[in-house]
DNA sequence: TTGAAAGCATACTGACTGGTATGTACCATA
DNA sequence: TATGGTACATACCAGTCAGTATGCTTTCAA
């Protein structure tokens, strides 16, 4: 018997620990908040230790940026530009993605909110690191929103008194803030409500 | 030279105390949330010490909620609700309301948001207390709100289809969201043209 | 095969934090 | 004036936390 084909060899991905770590640190953080992260409760969920997280990001910092940059950002734009940028009628999309959001993943989104707002709302005025990180998505969802918006006036489908610029604003606004009080209500059902004020205004745009 | 006459007796104010305290604890979630809040640092602002704060509160999260209950809760009322409970055209109400706001505390708000939404989105998935306390403070506007749009709609003032409930938690979200929007950009402009926007929609709310 | 680097595990560390225990001073009342 | 309660100050405490130091294992290239 052969003692060293008993022993197990643990097979190495660190592309994999990577991201196991930055799943667990986004949801530690989606349900905390950055402050209220705890790296040793990021590690539990991972089944891995505090080298392995030190090895590939240096502090807690550094993993809360890897979030927003690798997670929180990618997601945004699959789930909120992607289809935006695809819809051949604009408005119909933006009322698309609304519409559609309460059926992506309602229970946690109910109960925890948007991670890009939930952050930025956090860190803001605490760390420009996270700020610049959060202003460069905001600006990425604004122009979206509003590059839409211009291409509902160029095919003649949008009011010739709305600004555009305004409107893509005032729109992320409000459905930053309808999640918002959804979350605060812990209610689908609020969540509904004001999603359908938004539909209304973004069909009152409508030429 | 009577040694007694010459001894100072430090006279003791214990309601001016309490509300130094809550003071100082406000601007200390204000500018940091609940969770980032140092009790060292509420006391360093008051130059009491931690004897005089656990005389006055028996926890952390005491203070937290007597935060919310007496200081944003009445501040809210006397800034928003006030006004809108007494104008005599609640339209014009509402727009007063949302012009005013960027020059009542300009850089304050710009740099850290709204106090209530800012405790709404960091403290209602972790704790109950702070859930049901925001989610009162929510109502409540919502109520002076909503009764502002059917005071309207009394006058002859209001569209006919529009939706009082609705409306009313739309116009609640968007505020929120533009003040929100304009914390992550650090923009008072960005404030500003959030506003118009909000303001458009409430005036397209006329008959 | 060997040695160095990468990737991970474990034990340790010091600072920080909310809260506790005790002491001192002020205040109100008899 | 004496006494007890209130209001505050100070010293202490144990647990928590992000980060550091060291060790062990796997991988890769020469």
């Amino acid at each position: 018997m052969d003692s060293a084909q008993n022993v197990t060899r643990i097979e190495r991905n660190p592309d994999q620990t990577r991201a196991r770590i930055l799943e667990a640190a986004f949801l530690e953080m989606y349900r905390n908040g950055f402050q209220g992260m705890r790296l040793d409760e990021v590690l539990k969920a991972t089944d891995l230790t505090k080298g392995a997280l030190y090895h590939h990001f240096p502090s807690k910092k550094a993993l809360g940026y890897a979030v927003v940059d690798e997670v929180i950002i990618p997601t945004m734009e699959a789930m909120w530009l992607q289809p935006l940028k695809n819809a051949t009628d604009p408005l119909a999309g933006l009322v698309t993605v609304i519409e559609q959001m309460p059926d992506n993943k309602p229970p946690e989104m109910i109960e925890y909110g948007c991670p890009l707002n939930n952050l930025s709302q956090e860190m803001s005025p605490l760390d420009e690191g996270f700020r610049q990180r959060l202003d460069y998505a905001f600006r990425v969802w604004h122009d979206v929103t509003q590059e839409a918006l211009e291409r509902a006036r160029l095919q003649g489908t949008l009011r010739d008194d709305v600004d555009c610029d305004e409107t893509a604003t005032f729109i992320m606004a409000a459905l930053e803030g309808c999640i918002g009080i959804a979350k605060n209500a812990q209610s689908v059902e609020r969540l509904h409500v004001c999603n359908r004020g938004l539909i209304r205004f973004i069909e009152s745009l409508r030429s």
